[in-house]
DNA sequence: AAAAAAATAGGCATAAGAGCCTAATTTTAT
DNA sequence: ATAAAATTAGGCTCTTATGCCTATTTTTTT
């Protein structure tokens, strides 16, 4: 059988060791390079051409998604299996539009790690067991009762709410962002309705959650 | 050789799944545990008596460091090993105070993992090369410029802090302690100053490093 | 016993945020 | 083509927070 290759992109070495020590043990894996970043993962990409990427969410400098979309605009071929922590709606909705091959969670078992990556192989996709219900919830409240669920954000709303997990104030978000102090609160007010937030401290707890930042 | 019997203690199973693979090819190691949280590790030290805990410090429900200091109270023999992604000040100061073994970044490599294990085995304790500088700076600052340091807080301190990072304002606070809403704003104003923080999203995230309050 | 830190509480002026609206324009989806 | 959502922006009132002080009592440390 044709070895398979794939490149790991994870910004922590110890998961990345651990990662390469336990595919050795697949025969037709093959892990062809590793970088602890997004833009390390883009430059990397333009000489090693693996058939898979597996993707970590939360690196520093560039997002997985982002990341993700970038490689399956550059590279249509290149299968992506992101690996994250994170089952948030705006995530999942996100990484499905990105048009990734498979979205795992850190919390399922390695060997859903090896049927993630043999179901990518064999051209289809795959969702872990854990989010599938939450995919499924999502498309069904989204049909029948759109209140009950906690609305996916927009761009701009992530943006809104990333700079003010990241400690900025909204007089200072609205001068970064160049539009006025009364948009920015519409967009927090939005917010907080979306995600059924009351308190700004659960604000910080979610993008924290979500990964738009990180309380180091 | 006596088997050296190991409890993971980590939320990740897929990082469970893959410690417990690569040790097995280090034949006198031995996983006899894992556990998710640390109220489950706390329930299953009861019966399973490992030599050593590795201990992530990012779990639900209780942190790491908590759980770290009620087992060296309660099992003083069993050596603890900390990983953990996070290599602030208040994070090592804390580990230190808590008499860990050792602590491992999880950007360290997996031969500094087994090289912790041993190190620890041997009787010795294990800092990660990373962070060894940054105790030295530490300790260095701690004796000759005291006011760069981040101060400790105190219990009441702690209190406010730990309510107002679970959602609550100074004036629910001050109704929950009784005590007046201007003795919540002076605690408030002190803890500010003793961390060196300016915005309320990072006492937020401090709190959570903290392990006063999670994100979940 | 003396000193330091912690915990308590208040004043006062200014700045900021919350809640709750309306509404126009643009973009995206159906 | 039509509807829905997103993005923009403003008004108005009320509440809350902030910064920066002072000051007393209690507790802890030296």
């Amino acid at each position: 059988m044709m070895p398979y290759r794939i490149m790991l992109a994870e910004d922590h070495l110890l998961l990345r060791d651990l990662i390469k020590n336990s595919l050795k043990s697949v025969p037709h894996l093959q892990v062809v390079g590793e970088v602890g970043d997004g833009l390390d993962l883009l430059e990397s990409l333009k000489s090693v051409k693996p058939e898979m990427v597996i993707l970590d969410i939360g690196m520093p400098g560039m997002s997985g998604i982002e990341a993700a979309k970038k490689i399956k605009h550059d590279y249509p071929e290149t299968k992506v299996l992101l690996l994250t922590m994170y089952k948030s709606k705006e995530h999942l909705t996100h990484a499905l539009e990105a048009r990734v091959d498979g979205y795992l969670l850190k919390e399922n078992a390695f060997k859903d790690l090896i049927n993630a990556i043999e179901t990518i192989r064999e051209g289809r996709f795959y969702i872990s067991d854990i989010i599938s219900k939450k995919i499924v919830e999502l498309f069904f409240y989204k049909s029948h009762h759109e209140s009950q669920v906690s609305k996916a954000l927009s761009e701009r709303e992530i943006e809104v709410l990333t700079h003010y997990a990241q400690g900025k104030s909204p007089k200072e978000i609205s001068d970064l962002l160049l539009i006025s102090y009364s948009t920015v609160r519409n967009h927090m007010s939005k917010i907080k309705k979306k995600l059924s937030i009351k308190r700004n401290t659960d604000l910080v707890k979610h993008a924290i959650k979500s990964g738009y930042t990180s309380v180091g």
